[in-house]
DNA sequence: GTCTATAGTTCGATAGAC
DNA sequence: GTCTATCGAACTATAGAC
């Protein structure tokens, strides 16, 4: 189709995945800014043009990155929804602040450029539709009003607020989190009851844990 | 106290404010990646130079456009918590668009310039302290029990939940906005009524508005 | 699949003239 | 207060050898 005789890397190539681990790990502890192909190059051990090779532009490198980690966080997701406790799974899940830092990298990113843009609006709907088919059911059985608290308010709910912690925590501003921690705990209690596999032991009845061995 | 001769332009400079202006405009369309002296300078209408003049590294520049606004910021909020119906008016407040791209920039840059994160933290202790300071009384005028909903948690979600929304819409997400947004409102009429002075007319008694002239 | 070489830009920051 | 000139460096992207 195209009239270009530019080459491009395979997909299943062991660099390219390098080259989207690098990018993503600078991405996390330094900003987008960080991303030239110089750089990404240097780290993975290998030169500029090799990052051109597999990525024509830098366009293409974040729109990869991101893709690759929708997909592994649409999983995820998926598996966390269909635990036993599905509400504490995704308060759980979504509290971790593993994925956040990139995900307001990518958000600032969106401002403008619009392949990431359009990447993640599409994304956002694939994850939406997925939480509301494996959650609806469930508020169902929880004897949960669908007209008081449609299922779509309650992830709404549940993703804007996690997501605010995490963000929050990442820069240092920790005022009104014990409270809303608590108050979501009272709040899950009042649907799933206690944990079933507690992270943390419950406060009230304590418990003698050992730690994993090393 | 300090050795080096250089010098640095005065706070009441016409100019440093328009580099200010400029650079606010910048990273709100192009993202703080878009910032660099030569650009501001040159959207300024002046030389490189004299950008490092009123502000030595771009960390400074930086900081001082994130002050101006958190400055700016705290006054609203402080005005629209005087209000008659302080929840509708912060609500309606945070809701809005315009701060919000710029706020994602400054968390993003947060995430990896020391400079950003400890401005960013200590304007959010005085930020969520005038809040709480302004909407605690009115709250127990509510009857709101501050053990079940503590002022903190009800400001943490306001902010959460509205700064969630104003975030996707401007990446092109509007999955269960709609819903959120009813939901939002149901909750406020519980406390506040209907709104005294409503932005948009109330979807019941409709009217006929014309479009303002073209 | 990986490299060298290169064209063409843009950048931060400073010294010092006016 | 604003400029010119400048150093030294980084960048994107491509062509083409190996």
């Amino acid at each position: 189709m195209a009239a270009t005789t530019r080459r491009t890397g395979t997909e299943s190539s062991k660099t390219r995945a390098v080259l989207l681990d690098v990018t993503e790990e600078l991405m996390r502890t330094e900003g987008y800014a960080a991303i030239s192909s110089r750089r990404v190059a240097s780290e993975a051990g290998v030169t500029g043009a090799l990052v051109h090779y597999y990525f024509p532009t830098l366009d293409d490198l974040f729109v990869e990155v991101f893709r690759r980690g929708a997909e592994q966080n649409l999983e995820r997701h998926a598996r966390a929804l269909e635990k036993p406790q599905p509400l504490r799974a995704l308060w759980g899940f979504s509290i971790e602040p593993a994925g956040t830092g990139l995900f307001v990298e990518f958000m600032a990113l969106a401002n403008h450029r619009k392949s990431i843009r359009r990447e993640i609006a599409n994304y956002a709907k694939r994850f939406r539709k997925l939480q509301i088919e494996l959650l609806k059911p469930r508020l169902q059985e929880y004897g949960i009003d669908p007209e008081e608290l449609p299922a779509e308010v309650l992830l709404a709910l549940i993703g804007a607020v996690s997501r605010s912690i995490v963000m929050e925590n990442e820069v240092g501003i920790s005022a009104g989190h014990t409270e809303t921690l608590a108050f979501v705990e009272r709040w899950l209690e009042r649907f799933e009851g206690e944990p079933l596999t507690p992270k943390r032991p419950a406060p009230a009845r304590r418990r003698t844990v050992k730690k994993a061995p090393g």
